[in-house]
DNA sequence: TACGAATGATTCGTGTTCCAACTATATACT
DNA sequence: AGTATATAGTTGGAACACGAATCATTCGTA
């Protein structure tokens, strides 16, 4: 039997968790303000630019969300004219995104800005720190475990980061 | 070639925290589905619970919250009947929350998830590891800044250097 | 060939989260 | 008193994120 005292670690961790996870919609509205273009938008964009011609489905995986909110962001970004859908020949069932050029441009005019913003708060640190920081974060993902959304569906467990 | 002279560090922290932050999403939805409550739901009934009486502003800030989305998730509980909105009679802008007897069963029986399944997930680490783990992420919470939502509505400039 | 399974996209409903705008009440100031 | 400001709550709109359900197309195989 566990007593309810242990460690308080779990208890910080999910705190923190879910503080960061707030500080991060936080800065995509903020981006969206300035920019017009929201985080997980720019992250479709920046996948897109790369790729040049991409369905729906691979897009989502490789991004580690789901289809249906991925469309919904497809949607905004095409509303947008900086992708546009076009359904293939062969198999009809399929559909390209491919980005356009004012996306292409979009992209270009758009900072980082939480990488810039983090920059400027990691500075202050020692690089063993920030790899003491960086390493915890990745550790605590591979703990929280893949949790695949539509576990049935196989394995996208080797989609290996989002680019860089 | 987009190199950008970006320490590669912020990229994988970006990433994780990404990765997280959908992870602590999918728990919630596993706990709506099997208890009925989400994650925000139980924090703010714990909340309450411990408070017996508090107001809707006390309430956001104590969770860190904006006081639109923790109106909504008081509106969903108290649907449930979790809790009742009571107005006070001294000072008539004030509406007190408070738990019911159905809100507190509920709490009794919905078990922390989560952090049990953090504790399995960090049981096989030592101390130090788990301390640094949640040293470093409560370190990066106040790099990434509080950020608070509406303390102070007007400029939300109050605290330390953000992108000066 | 025909039927059922798999694939791909989309739609729908729910919940979280924010901001901006609005109402109502209370307090402070002139 | 009367106006201004501060406090408290609420509403509406947008974006994100999910699962479930639906529809079309393609594929596998009996």
């Amino acid at each position: 039997m566990k007593n309810r005292n242990i460690p308080r670690y779990e208890y910080r961790i999910i705190h923190s968790l879910r503080r960061i996870s707030r500080s991060v919609g936080i800065h995509s509205r903020k981006l969206n303000a300035k920019f017009g273009l929201t985080t997980p938008q720019l992250i479709c964009l920046d996948v897109l630019a790369k790729a040049n011609k991409m369905i729906l489905r691979d897009l989502a995986r490789k991004i580690n969300l789901g289809e249906s909110t991925v469309n919904g962001i497809v949607d905004r970004l095409e509303a947008k004219d900086f992708l546009i859908r076009r359904r293939s020949a062969e198999d009809r069932r399929k559909v390209y995104l491919e980005i356009t050029e004012a996306g292409r441009e979009m992209i270009r005019k758009t900072p980082p800005l939480l990488q810039d913003k983090l920059s400027a708060s990691l500075a202050g640190l020692s690089d063993a720190e920030k790899r003491t920081i960086t390493e915890s974060l990745e550790r605590l993902v591979e703990l929280m475990g893949a949790e695949d959304p539509d576990p049935a569906k196989e394995n996208y467990r080797n989609t290996k980061n989002l680019e860089t």
